[in-house]
RNA sequence: GCCGGGAUGGUGGAAUUGGUAGACACGCAAGACUUAAAAUUUUGUGGGCGCAAGCCCGUGUGGGUUCGAUUCCCACUCCCGGCACCA
C-alpha cells in the first residue's frame, strides 16, 4: 500500500476539477432525482494584502460541505465567488506605494483565489466576479439612478466624522472609540454635503418582513434593535402666549410666521400630567426662530457652539453628565393640565430622533430626572392616564418612529464607483444617462483626498468638466464615490446571469436562481451588509426587476477563529496561522476536516495546530482500511448499504447522523460518528466493498481529494462526485436489545439489558428482582415503578 | 446601562432537547513493536476514599420545580460580541 500522500493526490484532483469543472451550476437545468436549485452564498471576501488566514475559509469550508452534499442529493447547486474590492485599504497601500489600485487588487485576487483553490472548494468559478471591474459597477451605478430617479437618492447637509488631523472625512466604520481609524487621532462632527440614500422610507418593511425569512433568531433581533422601531406618539405643547405679546399687541403679518408650538415625540404619553419641562436638541430649528424672545440668547448660542466643537472623545469622556441651558423667556403649556412650563436645550436629546423635542417627565424617565436634579427643576409624580384617551384630549397623533438613519452614501474618496451624477448650474444634479454608463473612474496621479476633505477625483479636470445632458451647458461631474456596501448590496443577483451587457442579470435567471436558499456570513454584517442590501433588493422588487420580495431565504453566522491564545488574529499583533502553511504540513483535506471539527460552527473558537494531528489521524485510518476491502468481491456498481448486520446499525445511525448534522451546520459531530463507524471498521478483518463506499461518500463533502482518491483505487471508474447520496434505512437504527438504567430514589444503581419490545410490566418486574436493586430497596416501601420506554425505570420509595 | 451569546475533565468539545454527564478528539501515563527514535498499536485517564467490589462528590454560584435537571423557573457572578443619553 501506497503511503498517504496529501501534497500528491490533493494536486493531482485539484487539475482535474480545474480542467473538468464538475462544479459549474447549469442555467434551468433539471437534474435528477427530486432535483431543485440550491443556490449558496458565503460573503464574498475583501482581497486585502494580507493573504487568507486560517479564519476566512471556515465559512467556505462549511458551505462546501452543504454544497457538495446536496450535489449528490440529485440538486442543482449555484455555489459562486467573487470580490468585494474597492476599499480604503487598497488606496491606503496605493497611496503609499504609488501602485495603481487596479493592480494592487488584481496582484490581491489572484493570490485569494490561489488559496481558496487550494482547499478544494467547489465553488462555480466560471461566474466570478469582482466589484471593481466596469462591467460588474456599470450596474450598481444603473441601480443608483433608478434610486435617484425615485428620489431615494438625495443630497444633503449632514453631520459626518472629520479627522482633525488627517483632515479628511471619515465613515462611522472607520472611527473606532472617537478615534481615526488610520492614524489614531481625534475625530469630530463637521456638516458636509453628502449623498444620502432613504433606507427609512422602507424601515417598516425591513422589520416586518423579517417575519417570512428563515434567519437565525440571534440575527433577526439584532436586525431589529438597529432599525429600532417605536410606537408613541406626538403631541403638540403650545408656546405660552405672554412670551410673543408684543407680536400679539402689533398686528404685524409676521405674527403668522412666529411658530405657534413645539412638537414632541414621547412613547409615555400616559405620563404627561408628570412633564414639568420641555428639552429641545441644540440643532432643533426653532431655537433660532425664537431668537428675539430668548432673552438669554447669548448664553444659548454658546451652549449651541459648543456642543457642536465637542469631540467625539470629550462626548464619551463627560459621560452621561448633563448639561443645558435655559430658553430664558420661552414657556409651554403641558397640554394636559394647561400648566406653563420651561424650555432647555440640551445635548441628551438629539435632533435625528423623533421630533428632536422631548416632553421631560423627571418622574419615570432617568434621564430627564437627573437633568431636573441638576436644574432644581420640580418633579411630579404623575397619574398615569390611559394613552388612547390622553392622545385623543390633547388633539395628538400616534406615531411609530425608528432609530435607523439615511444611509450616507458619499466617500471622498477614489477607489470606489463613481456616483454617476453631472452637477449642472441650470438643471441641477441630473443622471448621467444610461447609455453613457458606466461612468469609469479616470486615472489621477495622486490618490489623496484634497486639502478641504474632497475627493481626489476633483483633480481630474478632463473628466470633471462635461456637458449637461440635459441642457448641454457647463456642467461638473460628482466626485464623492460610493463606499464599499454598495457593490455587495446586489452582488448575489449578478451571479445569476454574470456576463450579461443588456441588464444586470436576465429576467429568466432571476426567476430560476432566486431567492438565495442559504447565505451564510458574518454576525459582524448583520446590521450593515445584511440590512443595506435587503434595502436594495426590496427596492428593485418595487420596481419590478427582481421576482422576489427578499434576497435571502435563510441565514446563518458562523464564529470567528481566534489565535491560539483567545485573541483576534491580526497582522498587528503577529499572531496569524496562515493556510499556505497548514496546507503544506497537514494537506487541505485535513485543514478542512479540522476546521469542520474544532467545534461548533456558529461559535468563537481559538485556533490549535497541535489539535490538528487528531483530524490528520483520521485520515490516514480511513486510507488504510483499504487494506480490508477486497476490490474484486462485491457489487462493483451502486452504494447500496449491504448486508453485512455487524455493521448494520452503526452505518445507518452514520448515515442518519451525518445526513441531518451537515444540513444542521453541526459538522462537528458528523465527523465524530465517522470517526466511530471508522474506529468499528478498523476492528473488523474485512470491511465490505459496498460499506466502505458508503464511507467514501459520506466523507467526500468534508475531504473531497483524499475520497476520490480512495474511490478511484477500490476499483470504480467514476467519481466519487457523481455518487448518490446514501440513504439509511430506519428499521437498521433501532437495536434489538438496549441497555436502560435503574433508578432507586434518583440515583442509578444498575443496568439491565431488555429486548427492546419487551412489556413494561415485565421490564419493571426484572428491575425490582436485580440484586443491585434489591440493595437499595430493601427493608423500605416501594411507593412507585416508572418506566420510560426504551430509556430508563425510576424506582421509588419511601 | 441596554440587547445578544456563553461558562461542562488538564484542553477543544458531546449529550437523543427533562432520562445512565463527559461521545469524538487532543494531551498525559504505562505497555507492545524497534538497536533507538519517529510512526503505529494496546490499556488507562472527572475528583475523592478503597487492595477490590463499591461508595461519595461533580456541568460558573445560590435557591426552586420534578421520581429524575447540563437541560425548565427565580436570583446572582464572570467572560465574549454589538449598541450606547433614541424619549
Amino acid at each position: 500500500m501506497e503511503k498517504y500522500n496529501h501534497k500528491k493526490i490533493e494536486k493531482k484532483w485539484q487539475e482535474k476539477w480545474e480542467k473538468e469543472e464538475p462544479y459549474k451550476a447549469e442555467d434551468f437545468s433539471n437534474p435528477p432525482a427530486g432535483g431543485e436549485k440550491s443556490y449558496l452564498l458565503v460573503e464574498f471576501p475583501y482581497p486585502s494584502g494580507d493573504g487568507l488566514h486560517v479564519g476566512h475559509p471556515r465559512p467556505y469550508i462549511g458551505m462546501d460541505v452543504i454544497a457538495r452534499k446536496r450535489r449528490a442529493e440529485g440538486k442543482n447547486v449555484l455555489f459562486p465567488i467573487g470580490w468585494d474590492a474597492f476599499g480604503l485599504p487598497t488606496e491606503n497601500f496605493a497611496l503609499k506605494t504609488g501602485k495603481h489600485p487596479k493592480d494592487v487588487t488584481r496582484d490581491n485576487t489572484d493570490n485569494f483565489r490561489r488559496q481558496i483553490q487550494m482547499l478544494g472548494i467547489s465553488f462555480d468559478w466560471s461566474r466570478e466576479i469582482n466589484t471593481t471591474q466596469p462591467e460588474y459597477y456599470k450596474w450598481t451605478q444603473w441601480i443608483f439612478l433608478q434610486m435617484f430617479k425615485k428620489g431615494l437618492a438625495y443630497k444633503a447637509s449632514v453631520a459626518i466624522n472629520w479627522c482633525l488631523s488627517c483632515k479628511i472625512g471619515l465613515a462611522n466604520e472607520e472611527v473606532v472609540d472617537g478615534h481615526c481609524e488610520r492614524c489614531g487621532g481625534e475625530t469630530e462632527k463637521r456638516q458636509k454635503e453628502q449623498w444620502m440614500l432613504a433606507i427609512t422610507k422602507y424601515a417598516d418593511r425591513l422589520d416586518k418582513d423579517l417575519d417570512d425569512v428563515n434567519y437565525l433568531e440571534p440575527i433577526k433581533i439584532q436586525q431589529r434593535n438597529w432599525i429600532g422601531k417605536s410606537e408613541g406618539a406626538e403631541l403638540d405643547f403650545a408656546i405660552a402666549p405672554q412670551g410673543r405679546t408684543s407680536f400679539v399687541a402689533s398686528s404685524s403679518p409676521r405674527n403668522d410666521l412666529f411658530p405657534q408650538s413645539i412638537k414632541v415625540f414621547t412613547t409615555r404619553a400616559d405620563t404627561i400630567f408628570g412633564a414639568t419641562y420641555m428639552v429641545l436638541a441644540p440643532e432643533h430649528a426653532l431655537v433660532q426662530e425664537l431668537k428675539t424672545q430668548i432673552t438669554n440668547f447669548d448664553e444659548v448660542e454658546k451652549y449651541i457652539e459648543d456642543a457642536k466643537k465637542k469631540t467625539e472623545i470629550e462626548r464619551t469622556a463627560e459621560g452621561k453628565e448633563k448639561t443645558g441651558v435655559e430658553l430664558k423667556g420661552v414657556k409651554v403649556v403641558n397640554p394636559a393640565n394647561n400648566e406653563e412650563v420651561p424650555v432647555f436645550i440640551a445635548d441628551y436629546v438629539m435632533a435625528e430622533y423623533g421630533t428632536g423635542a422631548i416632553m421631560a417627565v423627571p418622574a419615570y424617565d432617568e434621564r430627564d430626572r437627573e437633568f431636573a436634579e441638576k436644574f432644581s427643576l420640580p418633579i411630579v409624580e404623575s397619574e398615569l392616564v390611559d394613552v388612547d384617551e390622553v392622545i385623543k384630549k390633547v388633539k395628538g397623533e400616534k406615531v411609530i418612529k425608528y432609530k435607523l438613519r439615511d444611509w450616507v452614501f458619499s466617500r471622498q474618496r477614489y477607489w470606489g464607483e463613481p456616483i454617476p451624477i453631472i452637477h449642472c448650474g441650470e438643471c441641477g444634479p441630473v443622471a448621467v444617462p444610461e447609455s453613457d454608463l458606466p461612468v469609469e473612474l479616470p486615472e489621477v496621479e495622486d490618490y489623496k483626498p484634497t486639502d478641504d476633505g474632497e475627493s481626489p477625483l476633483v483633480k481630474a479636470e478632463s473628466w470633471v468638466n462635461v456637458k449637461c445632458p440635459s441642457c448641454n451647458g457647463d456642467a461638473k461631474r460628482e466626485t464623492d464615490v460610493m463606499p464599499n456596501w454598495a457593490g455587495s448590496s446586489w452582488y448575489y443577483l449578478r451571479y445569476t446571469d454574470p456576463a450579461n451587457n443588456e441588464a444586470f442579470a436576465d429576467a429568466k435567471n432571476l426567476k430560476y436562481w432566486t431567492p438565495v436558499d442559504w447565505y451564510n456570513g458574518g454576525m459582524e454584517h448583520t446590521t450593515l451588509h445584511l440590512l443595506y442590501s435587503r434595502f436594495w433588493h426590496k427596492f428593485l422588487y418595487d420596481i419590478k426587476v427582481v421576482p422576489t420580495h427578499e434576497p435571502y431565504q435563510k441565514r446563518t453566522s458562523h464564529g470567528l477563529i481566534l489565535a491560539e491564545g483567545g485573541e483576534k488574529m491580526s497582522k498587528s499583533k503577529g499572531n496569524i496561522v496562515n493556510p499556505d502553511e497548514v496546507v503544506e504540513n497537514f494537506g487541505a483535506d485535513s485543514l478542512r476536516l479540522y476546521e469542520m471539527f474544532m467545534g461548533p460552527f456558529d461559535q468563537a473558537i481559538s485556533w490549535s495546530t497541535d489539535n490538528m494531528v487528531g483530524v490528520r489521524r483520521f485520515i490516514e485510518k480511513v486510507w488504510r482500511l483499504q487494506e480490508k476491502v477486497d476490490v474484486e468481491k462485491g457489487l462493483s456498481s451502486g452504494n447500496e448499504v449491504d448486508g453485512d448486520e455487524t455493521l448494520g446499525s452503526i452505518l445507518h445511525s452514520t448515515i442518519k447522523k451525518v445526513s441531518d448534522d451537515i444540513e444542521a451546520m453541526k459538522f462537528n459531530t458528523a465527523i465524530s460518528i465517522l470517526m466511530i463507524l471508522v474506529n468499528e471498521m478498523e476492528k473488523k478483518e474485512e470491511v465490505s466493498k459496498e460499506n466502505y463506499k458508503i464511507l467514501l461518500v459520506l466523507l467526500a463533502p468534508f475531504a473531497p481529494h483524499v475520497a476520490e482518491e480512495l474511490w478511484e483505487k477500490v476499483g470504480n471508474d467514476s467519481s466519487v462526485l457523481d455518487q448518490v447520496w446514501p440513504k439509511y434505512d430506519e428499521s437498521k437504527i433501532v437495536k434489538d436489545t438496549v441497555s436502560i438504567a435503574i433508578q432507586v430514589d434518583g440515583k442509578v444503581r444498575a443496568s439491565i439489558e431488555i429486548s427492546v419490545g419487551e412489556a413494561e410490566e415485565k421490564v419493571k418486574e426484572k428491575a425490582l428482582s436485580e440484586e443491585d436493586v434489591k440493595k437499595w430497596t430493601e427493608g423500605k416501601k416501594v411507593e412507585k415503578v416508572m418506566y420510560i420506554k426504551g430509556r430508563i425505570i425510576s424506582i421509588v420509595t419511601n
